[in-house]
DNA sequence: AAAAAAT
């Protein structure tokens, strides 16, 4: 058996990793760590959750302690696709560079320019960036390629899928090609192969098998659920409800809308809740990931920015609130519980609408999926449909709909259809500040005299608000019998008919 | 039927 000594670490990495209590390395890490030492080129074939990060993370220390870095001249670079992979490389870097006094940037967007530009001012080692973070700098001078040794391009696959690789070839001509490129991705697609061997010069190819855990100690079930959102909420309610030995879950949304409808709906019962998405400001992405790897969250909806590569031990059970799309998108999301040979859980909601996916899933997986109550056929009938009452009830339902909002003080009058509030009158509460429960937006700006541009709330509460004030709009306009008023009336201004042309 | 990422 290999051991971490053994594989040409220097002495202050060996330290550090011996402190972080590792003694033997993982497949990936044994394969790699010698030829990159010597300077080779690596194709990487693993997914997260293999020790892949350290994999490059050690060498890449070893190697660093020969030299220093010169201003705007950083000496190695990594790419990542998202700013939380981007943020927890630096993580690792800090923990196994500890006997170093290297100097680690961490360039990605959503953050101000300021702290990245003194970093790359300084000299940076190790750059750890997002593409569109570091084209910026390069656009605007802020630092020059030319310099660079190290090249390493992680998650290759998913950096296809979200549209980076124009990116990744714009960056990687910038770097003289006497580099050492590091080259990671969990699949082999034909275009990422094609991608490797214009990348790589005479790699060493490192494969290891997917992790055992997604197969073995993961116990996965769908549950059948009829298809509208409050039943589907209703669905996931008693199921959590259910779960004795639930830690922590996270819960995996479509749509960052939904993340954000889920979120408040089980905040409203009073879950101990968070929420995580791309259009969410990037400091309350990191304190709401804190928040849960901490404990002081134990539910995490998130969109799929959480399915891949973010490092966050311990999960007891993953919620699946839609069936993925993709069914690759399946394996990642429940490959974040069951992780380190612990014990998981995986609970997949599946509607009618949803069947094909479901297929795609078994077929992919190569194995059944277990229903846990009866599948779609054993649904019983929605408790609505068919229901002489139904009319009678919806319009009691909208009474006491009126009589909270009142209660709340927020006279909204805006018509929304019985479904849309059918959830539970808890729901209707308005929100209360409860401790343990932590709300996305609301943390942002904490301890700060103003808000900056970062800590303006995310996207998705503005576009919750677009949402409401569409429908109020749509309601005023259905009701409006005036003269529709015009700008500008009949004359437009000269000057807007040129802009216009442009 | 989506999400992610520069502004």
């Amino acid at each position: 058996m290999t051991n971490f000594a053994d594989l040409g670490l220097s002495q202050k990495v060996l330290s550090a990793v011996t402190d972080a209590g590792y003694a033997t390395p993982t497949p990936i890490q044994a394969g790699a760590i010698p030829p990159a030492l010597q300077r080779r080129d690596i194709l990487g074939i693993a997914q997260t959750g293999t020790g892949k990060t350290a994999s490059f993370v050690l060498p890449m220390l070893t190697l660093l302690e020969k030299g220093r870095a010169r201003a705007r001249m950083p000496r190695t670079l990594i790419l990542e696709p998202t700013r939380e992979l981007a943020a927890q490389v630096a993580e690792n870097f800090d923990k196994y560079g500890k006997n170093h006094k290297l100097n680690i940037a961490l360039l990605i967007g959503g953050v101000s320019f300021d702290e990245q530009d003194r970093k790359l001012e300084r000299g940076a080692d190790v750059l750890i960036c997002t593409p569109g973070r570091l084209l910026d700098h390069f656009e605007r001078g802020k630092l020059l390629m030319s310099g660079v040794e190290i090249l390493v391009i992680d998650e290759a696959d998913r950096m296809l899928d979200m549209g980076f690789i124009p990116d990744i070839e714009r960056i990687a001509k910038l770097i003289p090609f006497t580099r050492q490129t590091l080259f990671f991705s969990a699949t082999m697609p034909p275009e990422i192969q094609k991608l490797a061997d214009r990348f790589l010069q005479n790699p060493e190819r490192v494969e290891v098998a997917r992790p055992a855990s997604t197969a073995n100690t993961v116990t996965q079930r769908f549950v059948a659920s009829h298809a509208k959102d409050y039943e589907k909420r209703a669905v996931l309610r008693d199921l959590i409800r259910a779960q004795d030995e639930l830690k922590n879950a996270i819960i995996f949304c479509n749509r960052k809308k939904d993340v954000a409808d889920l979120f408040r709906s089980l905040d409203r019962h009073g879950f101990s809740v968070g929420a995580l998405h791309g259009d969410m400001d990037q400091r309350s992405r990191m304190t709401m990931l804190a928040n849960f790897k901490d404990g002081n969250i134990k539910l995490l909806v998130a969109s799929d920015v959480a399915a891949r590569g973010l490092d966050i031990p311990d999960v007891s059970h993953v919620f699946n609130f839609d069936v993925p799309i993709h069914a690759e998108d399946y394996v990642h999301r429940i490959g974040r519980t069951g992780r380190a040979g612990r014990s998981g859980a995986s609970f997949t909601l599946v509607t009618r609408r949803d069947t094909k996916f479901a297929d795609a899933i078994e077929k992919l997986i190569g194995q059944k999926v277990e229903w846990l109550n009866g599948d779609l056929s054993e649904l019983p009938e929605p408790m609505e449909s068919h229901d002489a009452g139904r009319k009678d009830r919806g319009r009691d339902r909208h009474k006491d709909r009126k009589k909270d909002v009142e209660r709340s003080g927020k006279g909204r009058s805006d018509h929304r259809s019985d479904t849309a509030y059918a959830d539970s009158a808890a729901e209707l509460e308005p929100v209360a500040e409860r401790a343990g429960a932590v709300k996305p937006e609301r943390n942002a700006d904490n301890g700060r005299g103003h808000a900056s541009r970062n800590d303006r709330p995310g996207r998705a509460q503005n576009a919750a608000n677009d949402d409401n004030r569409d429908r109020r709009n749509r309601h005023r306009r259905d009701h409006d019998d005036g003269p529709t008023p015009v700008g500008f009336g009949d004359e437009i201004p000269a000057f807007m008919l040129i802009a216009g042309k442009a």
